[in-house]
DNA sequence: CCTTGAACTCAAGTTCACTTCAACTTGAAC
DNA sequence: GTTCAAGTTGAAGTGAACTTGAGTTCAAGG
């Protein structure tokens, strides 16, 4: 590995868009890797800028830095996507993105119904229920999935 | 005001299914009101079941502490809403969850012609570019409106 | 050699929407 | 009058995903 080809913070900083401390933090939580200068400094190969933009398109489709750093280890060899595995991938956040969409599509209907009646009901208005609306339908019938949920600090599964 | 027709914390936090922090937080954020019994305990009114199932249905659309506190200022008299201000609100929400379910559906396009080139390139893949994608285009044609972006915690408007 | 900007580390701070805790008081029932 | 669930306060904690700051070192140019 040619020293001359390994890229400085700056350089993969603003190529990539990210923060510098964002890539620092990336690779504190092994999302990517870097060398090392003599003096201790970083050296990423260029490659790091492809898993950088794939953080950012993950990032985009909702995934968390757990979930992002599975997703690369599910990559054998841990490298960087091929155009095959991008295309496996993709097709996998294709669907969570229709189950996103599908959500509100099911919030706004909720809500056409509402202005019907105004009724914001306690009891019957699935808009203003509690968290366990629209149980009852079986599962995949919530209006809003998990995964869209407000990420509620410290809130565990109610007993 | 008769005091028999006011409602203690745990009638209101039972029946709104809000915990009690919950409704706390949300009196001293301005939320809702209440009164105090001689010995300082909160006393509800009926109403304020009603601004809860408001502020419910409004945290479900994804509007934030702040958002909700000024869409109750709105409302004329600082009242309840009534099924008039619900009509004109959720017409307003509609169109909100309709930017939101837009939003997604650009992403989703953008990653079904990901799936052809699978690039991820920085600098054509609006997928994998940087915060301004998709700017050029003219204000509205943003993948991601600001309101799905991620809460980034310390963000301000960059320079 | 000297300067200067880029980079380093580590700890602590930030936002949001609450929750949890500790220590104490109320109030309805018996 | 005793009991005890339900209520009170204020301070501190939570989790995610970084950022900020302080203090120090690196590396490239002149």
């Amino acid at each position: 590995m040619d020293p001359r080809d390994l890229l400085p913070m700056g350089e993969i900083s603003s190529r990539s868009g990210f923060a510098a401390s964002a890539i620092r933090y990336y690779e504190a939580e092994g999302l990517i890797e870097a060398h090392r200068s003599g003096g201790g400094q970083r050296r990423f190969e260029r490659s790091a800028l492809r898993r950088l933009a794939f953080i950012r398109a993950a990032s985009n489709v909702g995934l968390s830095i757990d979930e992002i750093r599975e997703e690369l280890a599910r990559l054998p060899d841990n490298r960087t996507p091929t155009k095959a595995d991008w295309h496996r991938i993709s097709k996998h956040w294709r669907a969570r993105l229709d189950e996103q969409i599908a959500a509100l599509e099911r919030l706004k209907s909720g809500l056409d119904s509402c202005i019907g009646c105004g009724c914001l009901s306690l009891r019957s208005c699935a808009f203003s229920n509690a968290g366990d609306w629209a149980a009852e339908q079986g599962p995949g019938a919530r209006l809003l999935p998990d995964s869209m949920r407000k990420p509620h600090p410290t809130r565990r599964t109610a007993g």
